[in-house]
DNA sequence: GCCGTTTTCGGCCCGACTGTTTTCAGTCG
């Protein structure tokens, strides 16, 4: 049992108790549950078996604490079982519609019998939701809208189309008149993996243009709202853009206010509270007069807080450490010494291993990994044992023409079904940096995915577990492995790893980077780069290793080489 | 249902927007 299907039966609970109409309280002790258990890195189903006490997880108290001791030992919920029956299979569906809430769905149900996605879509196209109390022609036509939405399934982007976008926005809008200050806020701020929408907020001067501006940005397929301070468009990709015009006064309380999270927000706005504070997007104000907000890190330290870098803000305990003033000292991208994956031409990448060497020397590198795959990845022309031999020489070859950086000879060599490696140790011993990884034969259950990775990094010639899960983000969720298990092996042999950072893996997660970080575990940030310009995407990297609370001094590439060469299993 | 540096009972974040109202409910972030 993961947590996040222990943590899906506490929002389902939650969402039928919202239709229901329970107590809003008690409806948000089981999302505060849900989410609390869902950003776990340890496993509650282990915790249960090992008897640790789950009320000292907060937000979980004796109620929770024994429905969750019932689910691991039997698989369910008889709580939630009861819900269910006393609704409709369908109406919690409702729920994920933009604009409707458990007050609509309950009404439409009560009214009309509307118990599905379908059915509301049938009514209203015929017209039979407005005339209903509250509802009118504008309602109707925004809920058709939402429903065509929903069924294009267009919920989120990955970071680095939110992030890339946000770039070239605000590019575009500095150019606009009177423009004195502009940002990015909302996930893209918090670099999460996915972003839902962009919130780019702004200060102007009196006359300035800036609104006219964005409306002819070049990628807006429609303006959905066109203000004096606030515009909203479609771009022609789906992603929503928010673009604010904020007085001055309140930058720093907006710029906090709209980069969240909202959890983060909300422990914020408790703790004012408690100082005798209102912290709003306006500012931290006492009484009627205004503490802080002009300026972000005066927001914090009004409520007795260091500036907290927007990355951690979500209620995972950074407030707590903040406190202490025990909030980490964050990998930054100018810390990077070497990128450890990258591809060329021996195999499925672009160019020479001379070219490859070549970007990275500008990118200020001291040294990097060339890490062509191993046979088995057929599509991509993997090298055997002979190629391998051949392909290492062509890097010396390379290291003696291309000075200023040191060119490591590396493999990434796959993990078989069985657990072995794909080439012999023979091989695998004239390489500096061997990467161990998984790219086919996904289909195996938890225990024997597991197994076989376990047994492949035991091989000591084994310094680097690459892409640990095999997810794609947005695409596929990854083959089975239990995390837990894979980091205490990676620590026991000594074998770091990595946190991939194509924007399509991010892999290690953010949450799963913290939990080896937190059990001693190394790890090596890399690109996996197929081009001299994929590079340029370690900040991805180094963007899901600080949310994991990663610290240079954990990373194996972020020290020098010497130190670096030191590092690696032996 | 959870929680406690005023509390084991009585609170639980705040404000804007939308669409429908004639003073506000519902939803969202």
């Amino acid at each position: 049992m993961e947590n996040r299907d222990i943590a899906g039966i506490f929002s389902q609970i939650a969402d039928i108790l919202d239709i229901k109409g329970e107590n809003p309280f008690r409806i948000r002790s089981y999302r505060n549950a849900a989410r609390a258990i869902g950003d776990m890195s340890e496993s509650v189903a282990a915790m249960v078996r090992e008897g640790k006490d789950l009320e000292e997880i907060p937000g979980i108290g004796a109620s929770i604490a024994g429905k969750i001791g019932e689910i691991v030992a039997t698989g369910s919920c008889a709580f939630l079982g009861e819900l269910r029956e006393s609704l409709p299979r369908g109406l919690p569906e409702l729920l994920r519609i933009e604009g409707m809430g458990p007050k609509k769905v309950k009404l439409f149900y009560d009214t009309l019998k509307i118990d599905s996605v379908d059915r509301l879509e049938a009514a209203a196209g015929k017209g039979e939701l407005k005339g209903l109390p509250g509802m009118g022609e504008k309602s109707e036509e925004n809920i058709i809208q939402a429903l065509a939405r929903y069924r294009a399934g267009q919920g989120r982007f990955k970071l680095s189309v939110g992030l890339e976008y946000a770039e070239s926005i605000i590019a575009f809008l500095k150019k606009a008149k009177g423009v004195k200050a502009i940002e990015a806020a909302g996930s893209v701020r918090r670099r999460r993996e996915t972003v839902g929408d962009l919130d780019i907020l702004a200060i102007c001067s009196p006359g300035s243009d800036i609104m006219e501006r964005f409306a002819g940005y070049d990628g807006i397929r429609e303006m959905i709202a066109h203000g004096g301070t606030k515009s909203s468009a479609r771009l022609s990709c789906g992603l929503q853009v928010d673009v604010r015009v904020l007085p001055p006064s309140s930058f720093g309380a907006a710029l906090q206010y709209f980069t969240g999270s909202k959890e983060h927000n909300v422990a914020l706005r408790t703790r004012a509270v408690r100082k005798g504070l209102k912290l709003s997007e306006y500012g931290v104000f006492k009484g009627r007069r205004a503490v802080a907000g002009p300026d972000e890190e005066k927001v914090y330290s009004a409520v007795g807080l260091p500036w907290i870098p927007p990355e951690l803000r979500e209620n995972h305990g950074e407030i707590e450490a903040a406190e202490k003033g025990q909030l980490p000292k964050l990998i930054e991208l100018k810390d990077m010494r070497g990128d450890l994956q990258m591809h060329t031409t021996a195999t499925d990448g672009t160019e020479s291993v001379a070219e490859m060497a070549e970007k990275a020397l500008s990118l200020g590198y001291e040294y990097i990994a060339i890490t062509d795959h191993s046979r088995a990845v057929r599509v991509a022309g993997g090298l055997d044992e002979k190629r391998l031999g051949r392909h290492l020489k062509e890097i010396d070859r390379a290291q003696d023409r291309i000075k200023g950086i040191r060119i490591l000879r590396g493999v990434e060599v796959d993990i078989l079904p069985d657990g072995r490696l794909d080439l012999d140790d023979a091989i695998l011993k004239e390489c500096e940096v061997v990467i161990a990884a998984v790219h086919y034969r996904f289909t195996m259950t938890e225990a024997d995915m597991t197994r076989r990775i376990i047994k492949g990094i035991s091989n000591p010639r084994v310094h680097i577990f690459g892409h640990p899960t095999g997810r794609l983000i947005l695409e596929r969720p990854g083959y089975p492995v239990n995390i837990e298990e894979l980091v205490k092996a990676a620590r026991d042999y000594g074998v770091a790893l990595e946190i991939n950072a194509h924007p399509d893996r991010l892999d290690l997660k953010d949450s799963h980077a913290r939990l080896a970080r937190e059990k001693g575990v190394r790890l090596a940030i890399s690109t996996d780069a197929h081009s001299p310009a994929q590079l340029d995407l370690m900040r991805y990297g180094i963007f899901t290793a600080r949310r994991g609370w990663v610290e240079a001094g954990d990373v194996i590439n972020a020290y020098p080489l010497k130190k670096f060469l030191g590092m690696l299993r032996k």
